[in-house]
DNA sequence: TCGGTTTAGTAAATCGATTTAGTCAAGGGG
DNA sequence: CCCCTTGACTAAATCGATTTACTAAACCGA
């Protein structure tokens, strides 16, 4: 069927090992002309080289596995995994994937099946930024956390948003805007995403000397059904605030709701900035 | 490092043939206690097999490659990696993945390297319904093309949409609630889907006696921006239409943008149909 | 001419399983 | 008591590479 090595080796009248060094580069102590004869047969007989045995041998697979809690369903997915995939490839590496669906036990053996196929390293990727636990296996091979934050932050690299960052150059901008009563949707569910913005949008106020009275925060969970609630709550205070900060781009979607329902203007009236860049 | 099955087999005081025979239940000519001491070793010793090594000896990887277009970064995407995913993952194999970019040496590499790898299938996905000739290095394992048709179809199985019964449905439906003047706006670019799209409209409207002049057709590329354009056309006319079937739902959702500028109120005065149940 | 170094290669071990062909002892029938 | 079968197991080959240790011939300077 396939083209073996040993055929390689025979048609060029070499040995395996032979072979195995031309092709391989390896070729200090080759003659030139055993070394031009084998190349040559290589490519006319369209050697490939079997990636398993090779694999076994020299105990590196080139492999990564791509471990995710339900990435691949979400409009966020697909950039991570493309770039991933993009990435490997580059340096000759193949992307093994596993979806857990939030699962432990499916994680588990997802792992499992990852692990007993030799991948050399990982990359454990969630939906949103929050602090996971990953399965212990994959202490033992490199492995990055994309989106979250081990609890035990020297076991594992990661790679996460930087959330105050965000959020403050988010509420800077509306400040230098020259807005005074700049107010706050945020998610409800208190994961470090949610924390760290509402933490800074609070520092910037305080830095800036601006409004921060109880009516400028409001909660919600991210679709834009609950944000038009949340948005409409906020306007129809008797000092309504004239921008908003939101968690995410979907509860700005819900705040654009809510503004139009209640002839509010966007922006002559109302100003919305968001969080995540989603394409809605 | 790892345990291997010999030290297994070694513990427990047997061959490794022993030991195979007894972890794969090949085991009728295996003691019954023998049988209970090797299990119960290798599960003291958390024993995992080596697939490579398992993979070259019996020529299965249970692998599947997974070679798309672009599919990975589209809405569409995920859903269909995810399905792929899990059924995979019920069988016992895994996905390895790769994205082409539509670059036909990208695509030939990414399949090559699949290969070497010795997936034991493939599946072929596109992200939208075309007529394709995929690598014939892909016809030597069992292939399965999804969302689109190759040109030999003989050569391999493949999954695509019911354009007809979709578009006959789609205008169908409306021609029943009562609609005379049914118009498409189409795709541009003739794609499969766009050409037997179009004809099962125009079937419907042919079977049903429904009025077809040329101010019921417009075509668009498929963004809402290019279907608001051609929606206008189409609401402006003297005679304009009572629905508009749409080739998807990106034009759908610019028809109702076109409809809000022009003071047509969705569905009292129009009726809207649009393919991909897309979520926006 | 002889010992030592280069040059150009090869035989065989190895990776970690699976599988085939065989071994050895016990048991059974004639 | 001998031959044959059955039961329980093992040695060794195999998958397709890589790599180490070794060999044979050519060369080289004294």
């Amino acid at each position: 069927m396939r083209v073996r090595l040993q055929d390689v080796a025979e048609r060029a009248g070499v040995s395996t090992a032979t072979a195995s060094m031309v092709l391989n580069g390896k070729d200090d102590s080759i003659s030139g002309e055993t070394r031009a004869r084998v190349r040559a047969v290589a490519r006319e007989m369209k050697y490939r080289p079997n990636v398993l045995a090779r694999s076994l041998r020299s105990q590196r697979t080139r492999a990564i596995g791509f471990i995710s809690d339900e990435v691949v369903t979400t409009p966020y997915a697909g950039a991570m995994i493309q770039g991933a995939q993009r990435v490997a490839d580059d340096h000759g590496y193949v992307l093994l994937l596993a979806n857990t669906d939030y699962h432990p036990d499916v994680e588990e053996r997802a792992v499992e099946a990852l692990l007993d196929r030799q991948i050399d390293a990982a990359v454990y990727a969630t939906m949103y930024h929050r602090i996971i636990e990953p399965p212990a296996s994959l202490e033992n091979i490199p492995t990055v956390i994309l989106d979250s934050r081990p609890k035990d932050e020297a076991a594992f690299s990661w790679v996460a948003p930087d959330e105050v960052g965000g959020a403050r150059a988010a509420v800077e901008h509306l400040a230098d805007a020259g807005h005074r009563r700049i107010a706050m949707i945020n998610d409800r569910d208190g994961t470090p995403a949610a924390v760290e913005r509402e933490e800074a949008w609070r520092t910037v106020l305080d830095a800036r000397g601006l409004d921060q009275d109880l009516s400028l925060l409001a909660y919600a969970s991210s679709d834009s059904s609950s944000g038009a609630i949340a948005a409409s709550q906020l306007l129809e205070e008797e000092n309504p605030p004239t921008a908003i900060f939101c968690f995410n781009d979907r509860i700005a979607a819900g705040v654009y709701i809510a503004a139009s329902r209640l002839g509010v203007s966007i922006p002559q009236d109302l100003s919305v900035v968001g969080f995540d860049n989603q394409v809605l």
